[in-house]
DNA sequence: CTCCAGGGCAAAT
DNA sequence: ATTTGCCATGGA
């Protein structure tokens, strides 16, 4: 690939580029990007014109390729700040490895997941709809209905013999029916959800932007809670992967629980003070132990 | 067949 | 202010 097609990101200390691969390449069939050879295919939506981008690995750098689309200054500009932004590059996470080998029980982390980043997903739309997606069912369903709505509602483009999906725009999935939802295995709620959270998005009542003019954490929780089909799971969720929230905890989560309960933090799902105790230590950093956690469960599954 | 999944809402205590 | 019933579907 020829370098005006290219940009190349420093990798920083405590990143892995194959600890980060690994999470987005579990047994899910995501469509919204392709791994192939340790290295990652997405499409993305600049300007209204797609890009195709391939992400490698290339000594102490981030190799990002564009192999569609235009590549503009601007372009280049926006990849680098996007991936950075995805793998949350742009973090010093020692204070995080110091909190996890001063507990006995979560210190091995630090040597197993090395370099693993909360992984995020820029577009607030996207998260939020999967996360809504994704209440109450199990993973695999989820990604199953994720990809009917991408594959109906979403653009794509076409890349040697390979279909790259983005996720659709609010505008569009605003005019869709809930009858048509229905059909395609959502549920009734979910589809009103869906369509209520793009028309809040179209209207301006819901954006990044409005979240990150609010003051503080409780504020943009508070925000999201009151659209319809985000509760605190959710709104923890969407504040944690799209916003970079270091706060974001997504009570409640059954993958989270199972994580504390095997990890001998909680014996019961009721115990809250203790789990409250424990993400007390890593105030600052409790996005960061969620997704450790989350990490730790893929283990067992493999099993 | 039963139980439960990366929950949330509205009705009933 | 907390608890309960329900939602939809599929995998174990």
């Amino acid at each position: 690939m020829d370098n005006d097609r290219r940009v190349l990101i420093p990798i920083p200390a405590l990143f892995s580029f194959e600890e980060c691969l690994w999470f987005l390449n579990r047994n899910y069939d995501d469509c919204l990007h392709l791994i192939k050879n340790n290295t990652i295919y997405k499409s993305l939506a600049l300007d209204g014109e797609l890009l195709l981008i391939a992400i490698k690995s290339n000594g102490a750098f981030l190799d990002v390729s564009v192999l569609e689309g235009n590549v503009s200054a601007e372009a280049k500009d926006f990849l680098t700040k996007y991936v950075v932004d995805w793998f949350d590059m742009d973090r010093n996470i020692q204070p995080f490895y110091d909190g996890l080998l001063a507990d006995n029980r979560l210190s091995y982390m630090a040597d197993a997941y090395q370099g693993l980043r909360v992984i995020g997903i820029a577009n607030l739309f996207e998260a939020i709809c999967w996360s809504i997606i994704g209440q109450q069912i199990n993973l695999s369903f989820a990604y199953r209905l994720k990809r009917r709505l991408v594959e109906r509602f979403g653009e794509h483009l076409e890349y040697d013999n390979h279909v790259y999906h983005i996720f659709p725009a609010a505008e569009i999935l605003a005019e869709a029916e809930v009858d048509e939802l229905r059909g395609m295995q959502f549920s009734q709620k979910k589809a009103e959800y869906l369509i209520g959270i793009a028309r809040a998005f179209l209207d301006g009542s819901l954006s990044k932007e409005m979240l990150l003019d609010l003051p503080d954490f409780e504020a943009r929780k508070k925000a999201l809670i009151s659209h319809k089909g985000i509760g605190v799971w959710t709104a923890n969720y969407a504040l944690m992967k799209s916003l970079k929230e270091p706060e974001g905890i997504p009570h409640g989560d059954i993958g989270l629980l199972n994580a504390l309960t095997s990890h001998g933090i909680i014996q019961e799902r009721s115990e809250t003070q203790k789990i409250d105790a424990l993400f007390a230590q890593f105030k600052g950093w409790e996005s960061y132990l969620v997704f450790y956690l989350w990490r730790s469960l893929a283990v067992k599954e493999l099993a």
